[in-house]
DNA sequence: TATTGTTATACTCTATAACTATA
DNA sequence: TATAGTTATAGAGTATAACAATA
C-alpha cells in the first residue's frame, strides 16, 4: 500500500491529527479548533464568513465550531454595528491567552511529527505547491 | 494559514480524494474501493481481517466496503475450507480487468497531481518516513 | 433581490460493543 | 476461551437546502 498517494496522504494526516489532539488536550481544544483561533486571532476582526473563509470550510460548519469555542470562553460573537447581518468573531482574553500557548505545543507538535525527513521545510513547501499556495 | 501543517495535509489530501473519485467515476469506483481492489489483488487469497490490515482500517469497516464490491461484480467471498471461520476473498474476472484499467488512470491522476513539484519520488518518499514504512 | 447566519437533514468515514458461528 | 465476521449504534466532519434577519 505503501506506494500509494491516497494511502500515505490518509495515514499522515491521521497520524498527525491524532498527536496534535493528545497534545492538545491540556487546553481542552483540538487542531481543529485551535485553527479557528488563528484564523480570529489574525489581524482585524472577521465575521464568520470570512473565517470559514480563510479555513476553507463550509458557513454551515463553522456555527458549531463556534458555538463551542464561545461555550468555553474563547472567543465572543458580537454583531457588527455596520452591517447587522454580521457576526464579527475576536478572541476573548483567555482566548488569547490559550491561542499563544496552545500555538508553542502545535510548533513542537509539527517539529517532533516532521522530525524524521532530511528537510522538514521542504516538505511544507512541496504541500503548498500542491495546493497552489 | 498555509504554514499550519494540519491544513496543508487536509486540504492536499481532500483535492487529491476529489481528482481520483472524479476519473475513476467511468469504472463505477473511487479511491477507497481501488485500495481495496489493490489489496485484494495481492499476491494469496486473504482473509477480510487480512484485506482490513493491509489497508490499515478496521474491521468493522471493511465489510460494507466488501458489500458494495460484491454487489458490483467485482470481488467474491468464500468460506474458507479449512476454517470456516473465515472469508476468503478473491477479484472476479471482472474485477481484474476494473483492477487492472483503473490503477492505470490512479497512476496517470497521481502523475498530473504531483506535477507541480521539483522531485516527486522524493514527495513520495518523505511521506513513507512519516509513516515510518 | 442578495447576503449573513442558523437550522434541519443526510451522507461518509470511523470506532465501539454486542452478537453468531466457528475453532 | 478465542477468533472471524456481522450488526447496531454513535460520533466526527462535510454538504445541501430552506429559513429569518438584514441590506
Amino acid at each position: 500500500m505503501s506506494d500509494r498517494l491516497g494511502y500515505l496522504l490518509k495515514h499522515v494526516q491521521a497520524r498527525l491529527t491524532e498527536e496534535q489532539a493528545k497534545a492538545l488536550q491540556p487546553f481542552g481544544i483540538n487542531g481543529r479548533d485551535l485553527a479557528v483561533l488563528a484564523a480570529v486571532a489574525s489581524g482585524e476582526p472577521l465575521s464568520q464568513l470570512e473565517v470559514a473563509g480563510r479555513l476553507r470550510v463550509d458557513r454551515t460548519s463553522i456555527g458549531d465550531l463556534l458555538d463551542s469555542l464561545e461555550e468555553r470562553g474563547l472567543v465572543e460573537r458580537r454583531r457588527s454595528p455596520e452591517d447587522r447581518r454580521r457576526n464579527v468573531v475576536v478572541l476573548t482574553n483567555t482566548g488569547e491567552d490559550v491561542f499563544a500557548d496552545a500555538e508553542q505545543v502545535r510548533l513542537e507538535v509539527e517539529r517532533e511529527f516532521l522530525a524524521p525527513l532530511p528537510d522538514r521545510d521542504r516538505f511544507r513547501e512541496d504541500l503548498r505547491l500542491l495546493l497552489g499556495e
